[in-house]
DNA sequence: TCCGATTCATTGAATGTTCAATAAACCTAG
DNA sequence: CTAGGTTTATTGAACATTCAATGAATCGGA
């Protein structure tokens, strides 16, 4: 450890302590117009957002999981919540008796209307309203780099 | 709702995709090392560097939960445990009746000592590694105008 | 000075997430 | 073809967070 870098220069925890406020506040923001518009939080919201975009309007449990940056535990209980309400459906996948696929149903769809709009207006507001074209693609370039070291 | 701008388009949608992983991914993958080597989650972890770092080595509670991104509830909950475990005390303030000061204890110091030189050393992995520093200001600045706009 | 409004913090209940255990289906080396 | 390992998903319990209610201390205007 002698050779370790040291701590964080200022210039690291000036960009440190904005990337991880970002992080920890993002969500909660997110959630605030969720939970008024469609009573979602914001997993319920990728979750039924992921399946909607699936080819076939189909989606395995853990794909859907690894596509919303959640476990599939975490999955499994959020899925079980939204098939009690009827917003998605469960089903044996046909091709591999071990998976699950998860459909969303006719309300699903509608309480994503609910949702959407509010949903990109907020997250316009709070990110793109603030960058030009530039700043945006190299934000996606960077946060895409460092989700690929988090990824692996 | 008419002139509303649409849905996002190729390059904002990418843009957020990698922002929104890093999100959701970031926090679980420092809180693995955090639980490792000192049994710490994030927050926990944010409000011993917070206390460590304060003017007289006390804080605010309020102030300290602005710092570590959480509600006043949140971390209220949390100083409870780490009270309980020693790594913190709370007394009255002398100038404001309705304020709690928080304190690092020395076993909370200890406890930081563990889990900081591993945190520091994967958030040079995760981000300043991928970074130039260039990039890693740019990303500060964009981060930090970001975090502006949602702490508004 | 007094009273209503605000700030600060805590609490318990409801909700959500993680962790470890379980189990079924599948794959593959021998 | 089968035993052992892997992948997939679910579950319950432990843990953490949010939400709404409470209450104490302070502030500020009439």
């Amino acid at each position: 450890m002698s050779d370790e870098a040291p701590w964080l220069d200022e210039a690291e925890m000036a960009t440190w302590l904005a990337l991880i406020g970002v992080v920890m506040r993002l969500p909660g923001a997110l959630e605030v117009q969720l939970r008024r518009d469609a009573d979602l939080n914001h997993f319920e919201y990728c979750v039924l957002v992921g399946l909607e975009h699936a080819e076939g309007g189909t989606m395995r449990m853990s794909d859907l999981a690894f596509l919303c940056n959640g476990s599939l535990s975490r999955l499994s209980h959020v899925a079980r919540r939204l098939e009690n309400e009827g917003l998605i459906e469960r089903f044996a996948c046909p091709d591999d008796g071990r998976s699950t696929l998860a459909r969303l149903t006719g309300p699903g769809r509608e309480r994503l209307a609910q949702a959407a709009p509010g949903h990109v207006r907020l997250v316009r507001e709070l990110v793109f309203d603030e960058l030009d074209g530039d700043e945006m693609r190299q934000m996606g370039e960077l946060a895409k780099r460092v989700l690929a070291r988090i990824q692996s």
